[in-house]
DNA sequence: CAATCAAATTTTGCATTCATTTTCTGAATG
DNA sequence: CATTCAGAAAATGAATGCAAAATTTGATTG
């Protein structure tokens, strides 16, 4: 589909654009875009704090104009708030706005399971199971992290498989949004809830071989409820009595999206 | 030259400054981003045409800025195709992309209907029936105009019983960007087709009244795909005298019948 | 007469400027 | 001592300016 469509993980390497090497010319407003995006994303703004427009304009080296255009963006995609003539704000996520986010990313990954297995060929399903074998042995290990980032791929490549770019984009904004809880919630995963998600995956694995859509649509969707819960939990017990250092404003912006 | 000045043109009356202390004014921005979606939605350019960024600035009387802030968002909301150093055009959906969206519209539809089933209440419903024998008189009366927005507003209002304000403003996201062709699409509905979506119809009340989620998901998904089926056939019949890049493309003229 | 190419014009992308609005500061007031 | 309020400083939102790129135009050439 197209390019502006939110994407990540794309190389970011000039600041200042020198007469650098003849690289595809990206506009300015694609590069700030992504970096910003990332920027944001990567927690380098606490929750809920204020976006320093001048500041970023001096770490990427470019006038507002461009950088004001990717805050819009970014506003669009769900990721800060712009309030009017007060500057942009990283986008505090509510209990209920992260559910409401982990609803959808069940639904995406449900849609993208049950056109996968109309779609998905032999040899993404053996990719999928090797996978699958290999967060099996992270799982056996404790090793969380590797667990967590094979268990991103998987998903990655059932959506994949739906052969939808459009749900796939949706699907990497979504899991954008809600990366940071992830990470953190991720850390904090009970031993317990990890057993549940490893049956999980057995049986999603097992739709997946089967290609039973309807199977495995709802196995994905109570897959993600259930890491929705975990994540909510999670929520609930760190931000209990945690007011982050500098956000000043705990009071919910009111928003529209 | 350039004699904009801000009196000129439009009124540009603000948007609903409601009551209440601080309330969240909109910003020229905001105005500026809805009336230029609405204009590219309502087809005042036609499919893969250049958008007039100069005329468009005179048109609302204001300056590039804010009209270019507007362009990124409705680039990043796949709207229009953004073409570094060649301006904006209004995005052709190929039959690729209509698929694509159709697929996206039912898979959210389905986790529309599934947490509907959670949360909706016997008010809702009873509304929704209500819609429903609205609807049924339209299809018996063959008024397809009608017939048309109380089915949007059916799946509309299920969409809202999901409790999920990122869902349903994702939804609305891509109902919009479908709007165009299922317009045209609807024109040309098939009197069977037509048929067939009445008893789907009925079925997704019935599943609603039972507060079947599983059910309600898998009937709305296929719902969607038979509408995507007909938007699609009927694109190919319509889009084979396709190259039609006549300076201006109106909606379609709406005739009640 | 068609094809090609160079200058003129327009358009685009970004920086800069300007008018408001907000926020900060601090002193006066009760 | 807390509150309020005027003024200063900084920010935001939008307009304008300017260089580079693209498009158009017109002339030239084979």
């Amino acid at each position: 589909m197209k390019s502006t469509i939110p994407e990540a993980g794309v190389p970011l390497t000039k600041i200042a654009a020198q007469d650098g090497p003849d690289r595809p010319e990206a506009s300015l407003h694609d590069e700030i875009l992504l970096r910003l995006r990332d920027y944001v994303v990567e927690g380098n703004i606490p929750d809920g704090g204020r976006v320093p427009e001048r500041q970023l304009c001096e770490l990427f080296g470019i006038s507002r104009t461009p950088l004001r255009e990717a805050l819009k963006v970014l506003a669009a995609e769900g990721l800060i708030d712009l309030l009017p003539n007060r500057g942009a704000r990283v986008r505090q996520l509510s209990e209920r706005d992260l559910g409401e986010l982990f609803e959808m990313m069940g639904g995406l990954e449900s849609l993208a399971g049950r056109l996968a297995c109309e779609n998905i060929t032999d040899g993404e399903i053996a990719e999928i199971e090797q996978l699958h074998y290999e967060m099996y042995g992270y799982y056996l290990h404790r090793d969380m992290h590797n667990y967590f980032q094979v268990n991103q791929r998987i998903h990655e490549k059932i959506v994949s498989a739906s052969r939808n770019e459009t749900l796939r984009a949706t699907y990497a904004n979504f899991a954008g949004r809600v990366r940071r809880v992830r990470y953190s919630a991720n850390f904090a995963r009970k031993r317990q809830r990890w057993a549940e998600a490893m049956r999980e995956h057995e049986a999603i694995l097992d739709a997946l071989r089967r290609r039973s859509g309807t199977e495995l649509s709802d196995i994905l969707f109570h897959h993600l409820r259930n890491k929705r819960a975990a994540a909510i939990e999670h929520l609930a017990e760190v931000g209990d009595g945690k007011a982050m250092p500098t956000a000043d404003n705990p009071s919910p912006p009111i928003v529209n999206s």
